[in-house]
DNA sequence: GCCTAATACCTCAACGCGCTAGGCATAGCG
DNA sequence: CGCTATGCCTAGCGCGTTGAGGTATTAGGC
């Protein structure tokens, strides 16, 4: 499992909210799913991201129960939390795309 | 001009260096111009870079003159930083392709 | 009825690393 | 002589991650 570099956690969050609301718990469980254990998500890592992007106004919080019957704290994206990730996310690639010009240079 | 990721400016140098040896200052400037200024690299954060990396036995220094007349400190890839630096390519394509998963998926 | 594993939330100290903001020195140019 | 570019460096700060810990509930096996 590789180790995400500092600031990526969040751009994960938002967008794996921006496709349904889904409790913490479950949003490390998904990402780690849908990467096929390539991305690891630390709990120490989530949950102080999943306030700041609360306090930030980018998510929203409301308790519910699970199917399983367990107390959960299900988190969905804010219009500003939207526009962040739109933000965000050309941003990522910006980097990405730049990080390749300089493995591809001479 | 982005600020980087936490972690990305010692790929970023171990990429650049693979090219051919380098000075600090020429290290910063090449990144800038082969990224159109997408990718800055603060001085303040190259220069403790470069000696982490030297310490760690990935690059090697020398001082030498540069063709201004100036002492310049060049450093290369030693072998061991070859290695490290096709281990953090692979850990990049893959996180980046995990990221690009998460993108898509719905 | 007890034990374990999974689910689900959280906190906190230590650490790593990029950023800001400085400092110093030299070469070349007007 | 003063300015700009080149070139090296350091110190403090901020911020997010790591790694380890804690608590509570549910389901399932024995």
């Amino acid at each position: 499992m590789a180790t995400l570099p500092q600031g990526t956690l969040d751009l994960l969050v938002l967008q794996t909210l921006s496709k349904g609301p889904r409790h913490g718990y479950g949003i490390a469980r998904w990402i780690e799913q849908t990467t096929d254990d390539v991305l690891g998500v630390e709990e120490g890592a989530l949950y102080p991201a999943l306030y700041r992007l609360q306090q930030r106004g980018w998510i929203r919080a409301e308790w519910a129960r699970s199917e399983l019957n367990k107390d959960i704290k299900v988190y969905e994206l804010t219009t500003d939390g939207r526009a962040e990730l739109r933000k965000r996310t050309a941003d990522w690639t910006a980097m990405t795309s730049a990080m390749t010009k300089v493995f591809k240079a001479r």
